[in-house]
DNA sequence: AGCACGCCGACT
DNA sequence: GTCGGCGTGCTC
């Protein structure tokens, strides 16, 4: 029996509301004939218009549409009812985040083939005949044939094609056996349970500070009631450790537990780490799993065979049959943010769920959020805090480069400080790490004779030079086009310039600078999947790479022991711009990146090449002063009534023609709600006044707390009528001020 | 999200 | 003369 009955009141009426996971205004009414039972949470098929849809009996009719348009409930589907926990959430999540709940249904309805009855796949098992045949020399078996009954005397049953595979034999021999009788066709059952972790594995031995920490979660997940809990402490401090004592309290009590991570190319030392504590690997749940592996895993984690799920921030809207724990790792990683679609924060979203499903949540990060610092201190959120462990070293010494006074060559761009570092730490034997959060080869290419730069066609942003892959990209929309041999406006050949540096180019300078050098560039778009970064990964592990240039990929908790110098080439390059959590975004990430330095008992360096040194940023990364800096950052959001004190929202008006996009802008600033304590900031370009194509104008609307933003939001944007190729997007609590 | 209905260009 | 482009509108 699962803790939670799966729902508690079934609708018996002859009407009820199913949502579906289309982007409609509400959950529509359906006839629900005589001899079908359903009741709430049931996954239902429904006609709709001429085509028949999946969705959820989401509760009692809405009564708002006539008898005689009412179509019946074609059937109930073989899946578990969704909890009314998930239904809550849903309807909580569309609600704030002014979206169709339909829209948030799809999130967690992500693979409709999932609701269909498993397929039995057909297999083969061996026959009486293939029996006898193995024991008799007068059937003169082939040796591909022998192979295949061999597996079979073993394993009991297969698929052909695996059967084929693994008797390295083609799938015709399968086929010709079964015809001859040797084999017999017999149901597979569908997908195998993923084996499941052991929480009686001992875990490593845990230093004090971490003991009294996982005491604390354990006691917890015992309880079982919502609360927030921050796990603050350095990488090396073992906070994973922490949190995987929580989770074998969740499984010792027969519940589910949910990790989520910021982007899945953290995972591969994730996994084996968590492999080794549990004797078993989590399951994963991303946007590159294949299809098959989405449908077991969506019903695995349906009928609660998926015991522990990591996953990226998606993984937030699967149906658990019985949720037990929710840990956030880095949650104060950007990335959590979705962008597109329903718009969500999925840290944010994840401590609503919690709420709602009444379980404990850990947040867990170095450099924790300004939100969830503020909420630690005003008592919302409790803190678990893990100084670092004995004879781990601490952040590195940073030493700031000032690029003012240490100037590059022309054309160079790293400074004599770093290049006489760089070639220190080779002539010792040791490793370097250069960071450029800047993609491809120059992110400017202008015409020496005229001044034009080259500019996407559908952005408005420059495009990249990529010389590995060749010609140039535009990073926003995909848009890639050779480099052209001539300047589109002023015809002269030969004449483009490279402004600026990208990971590529500063590896040309640093095989320049050090020939005998081992470099290798490490990028979202030089790795082809997470294969790829592990296996480069591995090469530097294995002091096959002398230096690693790399984006932000990189920065992400690898440890290197030999690695003992960072050099960030641009500090300051995240600090332009208009953004709120400029410096705190910077802040973090460089923490992030200063991490990589000295890990094992050699001490490691951080060069930090600014424009700025004065900066509060560099200012708190050279004296490791964390708190000073987000009591800072606090202070002067508080005083403009910034998140999170004040609240935010931003209103994305976008139209194929510039005029359009104008003219919307106007009616919805006419509407503009004239309430006390709030503000609305614009219209005005967006930051990419173009995007794919599409000319967007921005709205900023600023709130006090008490003020009920999403129902102003909502009678604000009701109130106007626009044509249909205009587009407004609502980002409440907006991170990305694109 | 689909899928239809509905008005303007190049083909069997 | 039709086939078909995708703009707009509806689906209980």
């Amino acid at each position: 029996m699962p803790e939670h009955p799966a729902n508690a009141e079934p609708a018996r009426a002859d009407r009820v509301s199913v949502l579906l996971p289309l982007p409609l205004a509400g959950a529509y009414d359906y006839r629900v004939t005589n001899g079908l039972r359903v009741a709430v949470g049931d996954f239902v098929r429904v006609p709709l218009g001429r085509r028949r849809v999946a969705g959820v009996v989401w509760g009692p009719d809405r009564a708002d549409v006539a008898e005689a348009k009412l179509k019946p409930i074609a059937e109930t589907l073989p899946v578990p009812p969704l909890h009314d926990e998930l239904r809550r959430f849903v309807d909580w999540v569309a609600n704030y985040t002014l979206t169709a709940p339909g829209a948030v249904l799809r999130m967690t309805m992500s693979v409709p083939d999932a609701l269909e009855p498993p397929r039995a796949i057909s297999g083969y098992e061996i026959a009486d005949a293939g029996r006898r045949a193995l024991n008799d020399p007068a059937a003169r078996l082939t040796p591909q044939r022998r192979r295949v009954l061999e597996l079979l005397t073993e394993g009991g049953a297969a698929t052909a094609g695996d059967l084929a595979q693994r008797a390295a034999c083609g799938p015709g021999v399968v086929k010709a056996m079964a015809a001859a009788g040797l084999l017999a066709p017999v149901a597979l059952p569908a997908a195998l349970p993923p084996p499941a972790p052991d929480w009686r594995l001992p875990g490593p031995p845990l230093s004090s500070a971490q003991e009294i920490a996982a005491a604390e979660l354990i006691g917890k997940v015992k309880r079982s009631g919502f609360g927030v809990t921050v796990l603050d402490g350095v990488t090396g401090s073992g906070k994973t450790e922490v949190y995987f004592a929580a989770i074998a309290a969740a499984l010792e009590r027969g519940r589910q537990a949910l990790v989520l991570l910021p982007e899945i190319a953290l995972s591969a030392q994730l996994l084996k780490r968590f492999a080794d504590r549990f004797g078993a690997p989590p399951v994963l749940w991303h946007s590159d799993l294949g299809h098959a592996q989405r449908r077991a895993t969506w019903r695995h984690v349906a009928d609660g065979q998926a015991r522990v799920v990591v996953g990226a921030r998606s993984a937030l809207f699967l149906p658990f049959r019985d949720l037990g724990l929710i840990v956030v790792d880095e949650e104060h990683d950007a990335s959590f943010k979705q962008e597109d679609g329903v718009i969500y924060h999925a840290r944010d979203m994840a401590v609503v769920r919690a709420s709602l499903a009444q379980l404990p949540i850990v947040l867990v990060s170095a450099t924790p959020s300004l939100e969830t610092m503020i909420n630690m201190q005003s008592g919302r959120y409790a803190r678990l805090h893990l100084p670092a462990r004995h004879g781990v070293a601490q952040l590195p010494e940073i030493r700031v480069v000032d690029l003012r006074k240490q100037k590059p060559e022309r054309q160079r761009f790293l400074s004599p400080p770093l290049v006489q570092a760089l070639g220190e730490t080779l002539a010792a034997g040791e490793q370097a790490m250069l960071f450029l959060n800047r993609r491809g080869y120059a992110p400017l290419t202008l015409c020496r004779e005229c001044g034009h730069r080259m500019q996407c066609p559908n952005c408005t942003a420059w495009l990249i030079e990529h010389r590995r892959a060749g010609g140039l990209r535009c990073h926003h929309c995909g848009y890639a086009t050779a480099m052209p041999p001539a300047c589109p406006n002023c015809g002269a050949a030969g004449s483009f310039a490279a402004c600026g540096p990208g990971v590529e180019r500063l590896a040309e300078e640093a095989a320049h600078r050090f020939p005998q050098a081992r470099i290798a560039v490490m990028a979202s778009d030089t790795l082809n999947g997470p294969r790829a970064m592990a296996e480069l990964l591995e090469r530097v592990e294995r002091r096959e790479v002398d230096v690693l240039i790399g984006t932000q990929v990189m920065a992400k908790g690898h440890h290197f022991p030999m690695l003992t110098l960072v050099g960030v080439v641009d500090a300051d390059l995240g600090l332009s711009g208009g953004d709120l959590r400029a410096a705190e975004r910077t802040f973090q990430l460089l923490h992030q990146v200063a991490g990589r330095a000295g890990r094992a008992e050699r001490p490691g360096v951080v060069l930090l090449q600014t424009y700025m040194p004065e900066h509060p940023v560099m200012r708190a990364l050279a004296s490791d002063d964390r708190d000073g800096f987000l009591a800072a950052e606090a202070e002067s959001r508080r005083e403009g009534n910034w998140p999170p004190f004040g609240r935010l929202a931003a209103l994305i008006v976008s139209a194929p023609d510039a005029d359009a996009a104008d003219r919307a802008a106007r009616v919805i600033a006419r509407h503009a709600p004239h309430v006390e304590g709030i503000e609305v900031l614009g219209p005005a370009p967006a930051p990419l006044a173009m995007l794919r194509g599409r000319h967007r104008r921005r709205f900023l609307v600023k709130a006090q707390r008490a003020v009920p933003l999403q129902s102003t939001l909502r009678t604000w944007l009701d109130a106007v009528k626009l044509p249909a190729a205009i587009r407004v997007q609502v980002d409440v609590d907006p991170y990305s001020f694109l």
